[in-house]
DNA sequence: ATTTTTATAATACAATCATATTGTAAAAAA
DNA sequence: TTTTTTACAATATGATTGTATTATAAAAAT
């Protein structure tokens, strides 16, 4: 056989390629051909690499998951600075701010509205939702021990809140982001600890 | 010529076919061929109504926003009840509550996705986004108002968190209608209210 | 009554689509 | 060395696409 080639890494340069054609041109422009050519290879190459089109889809959308998980999971893990510093870096962990995170974002609404179509990628939204829960969830209980909220307090509406108020930013992000800087998300996010420190003082 | 027909009404039951194939189908199967079987018309009409598909996909996103914007006002309108209920009241000028609704907010969602890669979309959803902005800015307005804010405070921050919150939770709604009733909705912005309540308390 | 305008349908057509088929070169396996 | 396996390309194919063309019936305008 020629060069063993690295089956993942060109799975993965194929549905970065999907993702630049659903960005350029549209979610209904991603055909294999339009693909092929934005990826530098032949048609009979991209079915070499995957079985039918949906599959490339359905694969695209998960390693846009697989990325966006992975940064919050390098963010979790960073254990330097205080913990104070480590509430405010979880606090950003689905925020895009980079160009490249952006046009992920970007993508993954995209997939999102075919996610009400397609089950597989409901079944993908589903697993994101999952893991953006976990870290709310770490968020909330960080929040806890710093002593924002009560230990004892039933959190769940703070929760929801929360969450909100981080998938809002999100969408926000992707949309203007001249405005939605980082310094502008430190500073939203400054202002949302500092009102459930002001009101917990109250009790 | 023959009867008269309502030139308006034929474009929005168009729109509201190419609403149902975009959700059932997805956005890429939204073909005026699909289109046209879903309105039981003939490829001809759709054609003497529309002079291109682009303009029913433009047409569609913007009576979808429309029918937002109608809504929103429907409620900022009704001055029944306290200033305290209408404040909950537009609290939820965005959030989909009913099959309806939730149907509407994920085509608009998939309108979202495609907004990245068409220009004119783009401009739809800034418009959106104009009119979502003054809604918020009439809730921050009432909650100077009413007391959950100082008057003089400058509530800049205060409102892109409220903005993103109300958003996040249209963004959930859409996905967990089961989760996000009505009534779930409520309690959430009751909390929230609560929330501001408690810490002006303490200044 | 004749002409014109309009709503609607049927169908045609070239482009694009997803996928199948076939071929080739290269390297691992035998 | 021979065989087999694999990466990749070229091209074919039938379905679907957006749009153009043509036809028709009905009613308004003349």
């Amino acid at each position: 056989m020629p060069k063993k080639v690295d089956v993942v890494e060109r799975k993965n340069k194929i549905a970065t390629a999907t993702w630049q054609v659903i960005l350029n041109k549209g979610i209904d422009k991603a055909s294999i051909q339009n693909i092929a050519e934005e990826a530098n290879m032949s048609v009979g190459l991209i079915q070499h690499n995957f079985p039918s089109k949906e599959k490339i889809i359905h694969y695209a959308m998960s390693l846009i998951i697989d990325r966006m998980e992975e940064r919050a999971k390098a963010r979790s893990h960073a254990f330097s600075g205080t913990k104070e510093e480590m509430l405010r870096r979880l606090m950003k962990f689905l925020i895009p701010i980079n160009y490249e995170e952006i046009m992920e974002a970007r993508v993954w609404i995209s997939f999102l509205g075919r996610s009400f179509s397609d089950p597989e990628l409901f079944k993908l939204q589903q697993k994101m939702d999952g893991y953006s829960r976990k870290m709310v969830q770490m968020i909330i209980n960080l929040m806890k021990e710093l002593g924002y909220l009560d230990k004892e307090e039933d959190s769940q509406l703070e929760f929801e809140i929360l969450y909100s108020f981080i998938d809002g930013m999100v969408i926000h992000a992707l949309q203007r982001p001249d405005f939605y800087t980082e310094s502008k998300v430190d500073q939203l996010n400054d202002y949302y600890l500092k009102n459930i420190k002001r009101r917990k003082r109250n009790g």
